[in-house]
DNA sequence: ATTTGAATACGAAACAATTCGTATATACTT
DNA sequence: AAGTATATACGAATTGTTTCGTATTCAAAT
């Protein structure tokens, strides 16, 4: 059983987490270009930070040629389903109805957003 | 213009906060006495704790008697709301849905739970 | 008045996260 | 082959958070 069940990364991590979510494999430098338009760091943070991370198992790497590659180890849904159940938790005094609610209550929620969120809630209440 | 307006309290302090906002009024030791029985730590950690967070603002104090008496000065709902918008951003990439849904897949939320918020979702919708 | 118990103040250790400088390796160009 | 550009490795400084030991203050009980 070697399936890591850790998902803990720190914030930077998870910077770095989202972008390799979404392009798959990555050198640390597309990692640290994306990271650079909001950003402003040094190269070798970028290098140091997904060094640690590899030490952690939150990614792999392909080392066969100079230039290393990266892919997230970690799984996204997983991942964000620990988080948010951290923060219901730890800021919502477990309910989850209120994380939702303040979620939407600003507006960062569209209409058509809402619409979607309602199909899925009468799909779950249908069970 | 001195409103605080940096709501980041770390993950011990809003531990603390929580405290704070459901009773209110609270010395060291109350505090400390419900803290202690989900964590294991001693009670002059939770007085550092708390002299830091007013150091920082985030709670004020009553030094008129020698037992201090301390309340929250950042707000539950901001405080909530700044925290969920940072999540979103760092964790579902700015989809506010994903976050919602993520939070409602998982069994934490109960039929009374989904309802309520179905009935919230129409209120805003209607705006 | 002295003792005792409970409170705060203070400083520092332990730990974790972030940042970056410098050294070194590797490949490409001339 | 030498020089240049780009990579990784490594170590260490910096900063932030958490934890707690010890000193001190204060008030109540003896």
């Amino acid at each position: 059983m070697t399936i890591s069940n850790n998902p803990k990364p720190t914030e930077s991590e998870l910077e770095i987490l989202q972008i390799l979510w979404e392009k798959g494999d990555c050198t640390v430098r597309d990692v640290h270009e994306i990271l650079e338009k909001n950003k402003d760091a040094g190269y070798t943070t970028t290098l140091k930070l997904m060094q640690i991370m590899h030490e952690k198992g939150l990614v792999s790497r392909d080392t066969s040629s100079k230039t290393h590659i990266y892919k997230a180890l970690v799984n996204q849904q997983v991942t964000q389903q620990h988080l948010v159940n951290k923060m219901i938790d730890n800021v919502f005094n477990g309910s989850a109805a209120r994380l939702v609610m303040q979620a939407l209550g600003n507006h960062s929620a569209s209409k058509d957003e809402i619409d979607s969120i309602k199909k899925y809630l009468d799909q779950l209440s249908k069970k």
